[in-house]
DNA sequence: ACGATAGTTCGATAATAGTCGAACTATCGA
DNA sequence: TCGATAGTTCGACTATTATCGAACTATCGT
């Protein structure tokens, strides 16, 4: 029986729309290390594999916070052959939530301490 | 046996500095319903008691939400004879983390929809 | 058709977090 | 000094979440 070769993308990823973001379920998504790290990465590398950002996890955990974060709205998924391309969803988050990617990602890159605010230390 | 009758405030409230915060702490803090309402209304009426703020919810419920609040530097609590005042940390969250807070207060107020974004919606 | 590669799904386990009653502490007012 | 009030702390229970191996699915190259 020949089974009939699908051809294109055929795991859908339902990504939300921006009007189906909810800031509890991207902070949500935020609070985990992990993914906190996988955001700041597609940030400065506009696009990435899930593979290359495994941060020495196996891969299930890996699809698992990739799914978190697609289901908040953070990341859109794209399926290229049997690559997966992961951005951030830049455009969108700002239009809807204005200046929050931009605090995230302002963020010291490396657990550098911002020295910015001086006020009640010594 | 006299017992020294102590005044001032007595719990001392550790309250972390600015340097201290964490992106990963404070996204935690707003990841729960309550706590995210909490700051809500605390960014409409600047300065508010555990008690004003109840959620329906009892008293060691709020205490909790309130000392993840402030351990992650969003709140400030100053005790007032048997009264707690509560305040958003707001100086030193916009300094650490430009724009952060803005994004969520800019938020809808009571889950109405913003309609900023229409792109792909028909 | 056969690996090889990239990622998902499932299921079990462990860790973390929220909920709430009860007991406790501190302060104020009469 | 005796409530009354405001909030914390403790402990038990529940619910949610993270972790990871194993099995599975899809696609590409040969």
């Amino acid at each position: 029986m020949v089974k009939t070769r699908t051809i294109g993308l055929m795991r859908p990823y339902k990504h939300p729309t921006a009007e189906q973001f909810s800031l509890e379920r991207i902070f949500h998504a935020l609070s985990d290390p992990v993914r906190l790290e996988i955001v700041r990465h597609l940030s400065r590398v506009e696009v990435a594999t899930c593979g290359e950002l495994d941060c020495g996890r196996p891969k299930s955990s890996m699809s698992h916070h990739f799914r978190i974060l697609r289901d908040a709205g953070l990341v859109h998924t794209r399926a290229e052959g049997t690559i997966h391309q992961n951005t951030l969803r830049l455009p969108e988050l700002n239009a809807r939530f204005p200046g929050l990617l931009g605090a995230i990602l302002a963020q010291a890159p490396e657990g550098e301490i911002v020295k910015a605010v001086r006020k009640r230390t010594r």
